[in-house]
DNA sequence: GGTATTACGCAAGGAGCTTTCATAAGTAGA
DNA sequence: TCTACTTATGAAAGCTCCTTGCGTAATACC
């Protein structure tokens, strides 16, 4: 019944706004200090809350007692996979990241040795982060492609034979919790807006610049994927400059594209003028993402964007033209970190999802679900 | 308290089950029947339910007492204005249309004129459903151009005088309740969602042929606007032939364009093939914004579009070879009801809003109101 | 006209939240 | 060191709202 609504409230009181004695959460969630008490004691018992040592000599009167979210309950791991490398990030349930690894992978592995390659780093990366594979309680992972709803990767040109791989399900068997899969632009655009340049921006657009350049687009606050998971695939039009972007500073060499990006940073002149060109091309693409959508902001980021790079400097140039609205186009703040963080923001979410609804109060989230589920909105019972 | 939760579950219930006996209700909303009896009186004051003649020999034992929502309590009103012409639908509360009226608009008139137009329209529309201006409990209206979140119209090309305009406000000065404004292509989407093409679809672009080619897009069920109320302007693009649609049929003349439509709906050829160039120049645009949102449907619809006409197949046909997911394409139903009726939709939505918010639940919903407000969630209170 | 059936209305019971009051545990000052 | 003040705790009383249960009312069928 409704002690359910109050138990949630308290539980998202407590997680956010930090330790707490009784009375200040109170206060906090607006309900009497009995009722909070009795909840408390309910969180505790699913050990979410814990009681801390009560602080001497902080003010008169007798010391409170003090209350606690206990973020290590439970973990949430982001996995970015691309194709040159697997990167991890082990959180805690309140976002603190307590550990990663990273790991190279060989370009041209096939799918199942890729797949060993990342069950043996997330092994490396949870013992070297002392967490429990009990205690994660979601797992999502970001790769390039185009991700179904159900975590089939149904598109990729950039990891040889990654086409048609349930990734969700491979990934899933590591895991007895919930696995989620989700394309890296997508992912970058959660973090953004979670710890990056877009950390108040309701409507985001994340422009991930790499081999081939993809959009991800958060609308309301919550990520756009798509009927098909295939929004912001709009690079896929010839005519709008998105296509094969790094091959447009160097064709053929991966590496090479680095060194351009790097002696563009330095100021190279040569350098600088393909960076600038590279933008221009790119200006349309990015035009037309920010027309379809109106965002309040768009950020630029992925393995093109260093830092000192002129290209996001002269696509906000070659952009705003275009548009109609005043957007603001920055770069981002999260270097290489951004899919992984933005795959442990949708972790947290997933487990989020589990630990403030409203029917079914768990002390630990579901098991294994090797895909997504529609959202169903919560009866409205009593 | 909960009691709001119950009230709102049991009106809606009430609203979208239609007419029902007591037990009936209970059952439907899962309440026992003693409260349903409660929250049924509450209703009945507040005007919202009434109660029915009871209809003997239905059944064996005591007839039931039966209740039904009042959708006669209030209504809704959908504008939609355009350089041409005003045309107006009255709905009652669960959004059945109660009335309607169009009027003719002088193209080259001053604003304050238009509006004066627009007035006298509403004063007709009213008088002839016989519906009380005061039972007016929210107002929406469609234009072209972007609309800024005020309610003011930011860009207009095909409105003289229009740019600037504060139009919530002008016609806001009408009414005693909350007064809308949107751009007509947006409101075409709503209304495709509502009774038209796209029914059961969460993720629904709409395309609105017409002078200048807009698109509306609904984003997992809601209206998708953007910061600035310019998202789907994506024809701002040169490149994407979304610009100067009409034009294209017929350089100068808008009832020349009319002409060579009707003739391509009855299969001359020369004219249809007119409409096959036009709808190959328009296929990047329609596929820029598929790619970009990835909507579960496109629906093509506007002014452009005839019973009949070859643009939509042709659309079909053009531009799903540039997407990567296997969209649907269909024409409108609607004709050109659509804006008036997604402008009914948005009213309606307004409306519901206040009738089911948790924190107060007025009788009447709340007074003038010359802009949108940005939504807030309901406070998380016992 | 009697009986079976279904709905209504009232009363009792229970869950959850709030208010209130006495008590405990500290600090500040004499 | 003792007293006064302040603030938190714990338990009890009271309120609201929901539910269950029972007797009564109104109709159809035989």
């Amino acid at each position: 019944m409704l002690r359910r609504l109050n138990s949630a409230a308290t539980l998202r009181a407590l997680r956010d706004g930090g330790e707490a004695t009784l009375s200040e959460l109170a206060k906090r969630v607006g309900l009497s200090r009995p009722t909070t008490e009795g909840v408390l004691g309910e969180l505790i018992d699913r050990g979410l809350a814990a009681e801390d040592a009560p602080r001497p000599g902080s003010g008169l009167g007798r010391p409170a007692r003090r209350y606690r979210f206990r973020a290590e309950a439970g973990h949430a791991l982001g996995i970015d996979i691309d194709a040159r490398r697997v990167r991890l990030l082990v959180a805690d349930l309140t976002g603190e990241v307590v550990g990663g690894h990273r790991a190279a992978l060989d370009v041209q592995a096939p799918p199942g040795e890729r797949i060993t390659g990342v069950r043996a780093a997330v092994k490396a990366c949870l013992a070297a982060a002392h967490v429990d594979r009990q205690s994660l309680w979601a797992v999502a992972a970001g790769t390039p492609g185009v991700v179904a709803p159900d975590g089939t990767v149904t598109s990729c040109t950039v990891v040889p034979g990654w086409e048609g791989l349930h990734l969700a399900r491979e990934l899933g068997r590591s895991f007895s919790c919930p696995v989620l899969v989700e394309n890296d632009a997508n992912l970058a655009a959660m973090a953004e807006r979670w710890r990056g340049a877009a950390r108040d921006a309701d409507d985001v657009v994340c422009v991930h610049a790499a081999l081939h350049t993809g959009m991800g687009a958060l609308i309301g606050g919550r990520l756009h994927r798509g009927r098909w998971g295939a929004a912001g695939e709009i690079g896929m039009l010839d005519e709008l400059g998105l296509r094969d972007t790094t091959a447009a500073l160097s064709p053929g060499c991966f590496d090479e594209a680095g060194e351009v990006l790097d002696a563009a940073a330095q100021g190279e002149p040569e350098a600088k003028g393909l960076v600038e060109r590279l933008a221009a091309r790119m200006a349309r693409g990015v035009a037309a993402m920010s027309l379809a959508l109106d965002p309040e902001m768009i950020v630029v980021g992925g393995p093109l964007v260093r830092a000192g790079s002129p290209l996001v400097a002269e696509l906000r140039r070659r952009v705003r033209p275009l548009c109609l609205s005043p957007v603001r186009i920055e770069g981002s703040e999260l270097g290489d970190e951004s899919v992984g963080l933005g795959a442990v923001r949708l972790a947290l979410d997933r487990i989020d999802e589990d630990l403030f609804r409203l029917d079914r109060p768990s002390r630990h989230p579901g098991g294994n679900e090797t895909g997504e589920e529609r959202q169903t909105r919560p009866s409205p019972l009593s």
